[in-house]
RNA sequence: CGGGGCGUGGCGCAGUGGUUUAGCGCGCAUGGUUCGGGACCAUGAGGUCGUGGGUUCAAAUCCCACCGCCCCGACCA
């Protein structure tokens, strides 16, 4: 492709907008440009990386037996009623009315149609397994969409979906998932662990994160520097210590105006562990309950989820003064003998603790747990803090920001349940298909390599998903001769099947140096008068900033040994 | 949703009651000189000053409302 004929539009500066180093690169290359908050235009550069990265997410389902197809990115109302997400989903969701007036929505994700498919066409054991997947835009109203494309409100999606007979079927497509998703990383170039964690909203199954470690990461991963525990903070499990304080009889202190573990630990002089946190959760279905936590610690809201349902919510202060007779912060767990009060494990034998008096302005002293209140059950309900160790093998855990690049989870029967889909099985009895869920984010994956391999002047694009792999630098255009040398060096990589962009500008040479190094193409190869003169041409190498001269003739050459060189550094095996 | 910031040619910014046509740098167009790291000269095009309302002899500038974008938090794949 010749430049200066190209729609590309570098940024001579940073737009004023830039949130993080993926997101300058992009926009500073012209790759993405921003229309709305959270919604991009991919220009034909951002484009030609994300069809590279899905033709290479292509390859990789194809050969675990994917069959690709393409859903509808809108639908009504009614297959969202009855899977029960119309309502789950809130804010989050993109609606609108068709001229009928009938409710529709721009999917967020498409677990309702794919079951709608397999309830239809499904009959038989016979029929399964399959996978399926498409690549496809999804549209979420993120509450805030942040760093560019790496959390935006519309954007690309490989999201497929297992169908087996049984739980041995799906853990064979969810491993198949797993070797897939790793080759696919791993063929773009990028550093990524796989992490346990939580499935959110989608379940309660067994699910894993590919994350890759970036400064702008979203979430938390603890991993263990000794052995293989890798966990997103919500899924993460540590070991804390159990802690004592003197045993004695509880007795009542004034702390006004004390509410927070900080203000009461300050005012009394205490550590904050010597405290235990009421906190009173409240559902519209079930039975309240009290969960009791060390004032060290924080509350794992999805380990409280998965354990009592998505339903509980944090008690608002009106109900918690109807219920405890006091405000939030004065609260405590003795005489609430009418609600089920569940402690984390780390208070158990705890003696000495310190927690509301149901009082406002008093705290209560000497709490014995096992003496003064009746736990219902011991659980770990906290996150894990730097200084606690890992479960597996109490070795020291790290913390790091991870980029979410992919998330492959077990659904089980949750949708094929609900929405009907099922299937005659040997016997003629009619069960459930077993369903497996797997997204990764396209956009994501740009994004990523930009934060992991991009430098200050520019992208570096892993070769493998790389706009173009080769950069022809004409430095004088209005020379007849260069043209001439160019277009032949042109046709003769061209016939090798290198793909290139040919910087035939008539500009300044620095602005074609600089725009190389911004665009980030791999290989670059300059032709100009000096060169012409003595018949060498100069090739550089943006990665590894390599240099190295030679002939018209060897030209070619040298650049397959460059590409094969520079595949074999990413390559799967 | 709470707190804060910003909105002026394509981009980055200045101008915060009155210099008769709203500036600067970059970019863009035309001509010329250049050509191994954002070069130079000349000429030129391009603006509902976010939107609506108000105050005033006079508003980009003051007031009100709204919209948009960004940041911190809440929330979230």
């Amino acid at each position: 492709m010749e430049f200066n004929k190209s729609l590309i539009a570098t940024l001579r500066e940073d737009p004023k907008e830039i949130e993080s180093k993926s997101h300058r690169l992009l926009l500073r290359g012209g790759f993405i440009r921003q229309l709305a908050s959270g919604v991009y235009t991919y220009l034909p550069l951002g484009w030609r990386v994300l069809m590279k990265i899905s033709t290479i997410i292509r390859e990789e389902l194809d050969r675990i037996g994917g069959q690709e197809l393409l859903m509808p990115a809108m639908s009504p109302r009614e297959i969202w009623e009855e899977s029960g997400r119309w309502e789950e989903y809130g804010d989050d969701m993109f609606r609108f009315k068709d001229r009928k007036g009938r409710d529709y929505c721009l999917c967020p994700t498409h677990e309702e149609i794919i079951t709608d498919i397999a309830r239809s066409k499904i009959r038989s054991y016979r029929d399964l397994p399959q996978i399926w997947y498409q690549i496809q835009t999804k549209f979420r109203d993120e509450p805030r969409p942040r760093f560019g494309v790496v959390r935006s409100r519309q954007f690309i999606m490989k999201d497929s979906y297992s169908l087996d007979k049984d739980n041995e079927g799906l853990d064979k497509s969810f491993q198949f998932h797993k070797e897939a998703y790793t080759r696919i990383f791993r063929r773009c170039g990028l550093n990524f662990e796989i992490v346990d964690a939580s499935g959110g909203l989608m379940g309660t199954g067994e699910s894993k994160e590919f994350m890759a470690r970036v400064e702008i990461g979203e979430d938390t991963v603890v991993s263990c520097k000794n052995c293989d525990f890798r966990a997103s903070l919500e899924a993460a499990k540590g070991m804390g210590e159990v802690l004592k304080f003197e045993d004695g009889p509880i007795v009542e202190v004034h702390t006004p105006g004390k509410k927070t573990v900080e203000e009461v630990s300050g005012f009394l002089k205490v550590s904050p562990s010597n405290l235990v946190k009421s906190m009173f959760y409240t559902s519209p279905h079930e039975k309240p309950i009290i969960i009791l936590l060390r004032g060290d610690y924080e509350i794992n809201e999805a380990t409280l989820h998965h354990k009592f349902g998505f339903s509980y919510q944090p008690a608002t202060a009106e109900e918690i003064n109807k219920v405890f007779g006091a405000e939030p912060g004065f609260i405590g767990p003795h005489g609430k003998k009418d609600i089920d009060i569940y402690a984390d494990d780390l208070l158990k034998g705890a003696t000495g603790m310190i927690t509301g008096a149901n009082k406002n302005d008093y705290h209560i002293r000497g709490l014995n747990i096992e003496r003064d209140v009746k736990i219902k059950e011991f659980l770990n309900l906290r996150d894990v803090k730097a200084g606690d160790r890992c479960i597996q093998c109490q070795g020291e855990l790290e913390f790091y920001n991870g980029l979410e690049l992919g998330h492959i989870f077990k659904l089980g029967t949750k949708y094929s349940e609900t929405l009907g889909a099922t299937f005659s099985d040997e016997k003629g009895e009619e069960k459930p298909i077993v369903m497996g869920s797997y997204g990764i984010g396209l956009e994501r994956v740009m994004a990523c390599a930009c934060e992991q391999k991009g430098d200050e002047a520019g992208a570096v694009w892993p070769i493998s998903i790389a706009p173009f792999e080769i950069y022809l630098l004409m430095l004088n255009p209005a020379d007849k001769e260069i043209v001439a040398f160019g277009r032949e060096i042109n046709q003769a990589l061209t016939k090798a099947a290198f793909s290139i962009i040919i910087d035939n500008r008539d500009v300044s040479a620095g602005i074609k140096f600089n725009d190389f190094e911004l665009l980030g193409i791999p290989i670059r190869v300059t032709v100009g008068p000096k060169g012409i003169k003595n018949n060498r041409l100069d090739i550089y190498i943006r990665e590894t900033k390599e240099v190295f001269e030679v002939s018209g003739s060897d030209l070619v050459g040298k650049c397959l040994e460059i590409r094969d060189h520079l595949y074999r550094r990413m390559s799967c095996e």
